[in-house]
DNA sequence: TTTGAAGGGTACTGTACCGTACGGTATCAG
DNA sequence: CTGATACCGTACGGTACAGTACCCTTCAAA
């Protein structure tokens, strides 16, 4: 942990990193010519090859990058499993809505259009990615949701599957539209969304709490 | 309608659709060369653009095609609005059952994968893909759903947006992981995946039929 | 049988790309 | 000041690709 020593070689290599990170996301892995994050970054070549070895293991740092910038966000917003029930609605509400942010920023489908792509060629990437993406996000919701199924605030024996179940709702259809590039969702659909996959999550796994199940 | 008359032209032109199909899926449109899929439909290059003019517009092809034989077993399943309450649920399952189904085919992930990767540079193909596709099965069963809510046997006020939900809980974290290529989910998967999806929608959504909330 | 269009085979042009090499220059330790 | 190391600029080798051109063969209609 000797960070405070940002030599000239520290400061090239953040800066390939960079220019690449964003020449990546716009064209893609096959796309995406070595000459033009050179172009980007300054520099050279040959700097380049000397700080990566090829271009493959610097796909790979940034796509590791990329997920730990993408999934900082949700962490923060781990939640607590000391929920009464009705604090259990709008935690949900806040951690589906960090979650579907964070899933349609222009970075984020970017990340997810190049696993795809390339998932093939890089099959380790892809697996490293859902593990410390979607599938770390699914696990946090899951804990949260088995403490508090053990308290007794919400009915759900199998917290992994409605873990997923709630994700799914909150990625609904804006998601896939997003990756497609059909449409770009607005912030009152994103909240919209969470919203109502709240109100349906809770229809099947809260206790009835004593009044009528109305609306 | 005279298809009778498959002279040679007509057997070149398949055979070339035929080949292109399997190597865009396996590759990708910009992994797979001409000479590629001239390679494995035998015969000549020269051929091919004289059958499609260029690259572009033989992958604009087979990708409308490709939707069309995706979307097939499900507009074969389009619910007929005439159910009671007790074919709903079963009327869900199937529904829900052949979309998953065909959404998780090697083919179907090719497809996705094809769209997502080349949406920006084909945008308009891409915009066609929603709508014969996700967005074409969403307005099938948002049909279905209003309909039912106008005899009241379901409190679905807003059907389209029932349908995406129903939709999303179906396709779950399985078409995601698919599409990422960490999992290949299996058909017991994907039955309980849509079992369980029913059961949650049918919880929000089916008014109460007298007895208790059961579970 | 003649004739003309379509297909096959192959070579080619121009371009783009990955990765390396090489001479010259800036930075830093001793 | 001196040596070593990293960096810059550029050029190059080798490869792959899209699309075209050319010539010959095959087919089908008249």
């Amino acid at each position: 942990m000797q960070s405070p020593a940002p030599t000239r070689g520290d400061a090239r290599r953040a800066a390939i990193l960079e220019a690449a990170t964003e020449v990546f996301m716009e064209l893609g892995y096959a796309g995406a010519s070595v000459d033009r994050i050179v172009q980007r970054a300054g520099g050279s070549k040959g700097t380049v090859y000397r700080h990566f070895g090829c271009k493959a293991e610097l796909f790979a740092e940034i796509i590791t990058a990329l997920v730990a910038r993408m999934t900082a966000p949700i962490e923060c917003q781990r939640p607590d499993a000391a929920d009464t029930a009705e604090e259990l609605a709008a935690t949900l509400g806040r951690f589906g809505q960090t979650y579907l942010d964070v899933l349609v920023q222009p970075q984020s489908l970017a990340l997810y259009r190049m696993v795809m792509a390339e998932g093939a060629n890089f099959p380790d990437l892809a697996r490293v990615f859902y593990e410390r993406g979607p599938g770390q996000v699914a696990t946090q919701l899951a804990d949260y949701l088995g403490a508090l199924a053990g308290w007794e605030v919400i009915a759900a024996t199998q917290p992994e599957i409605a873990a997923r179940e709630f994700l799914s709702l909150v990625r609904s259809d804006l998601h896939l539209k997003a990756l497609l590039g059909v449409e770009v969702p607005t912030a009152v659909q994103c909240e919209l969304t969470v919203k109502r996959a709240v109100a349906l999550f809770l229809a099947r796994y809260q206790p009835v709490p004593g009044n009528g199940i109305g609306t």
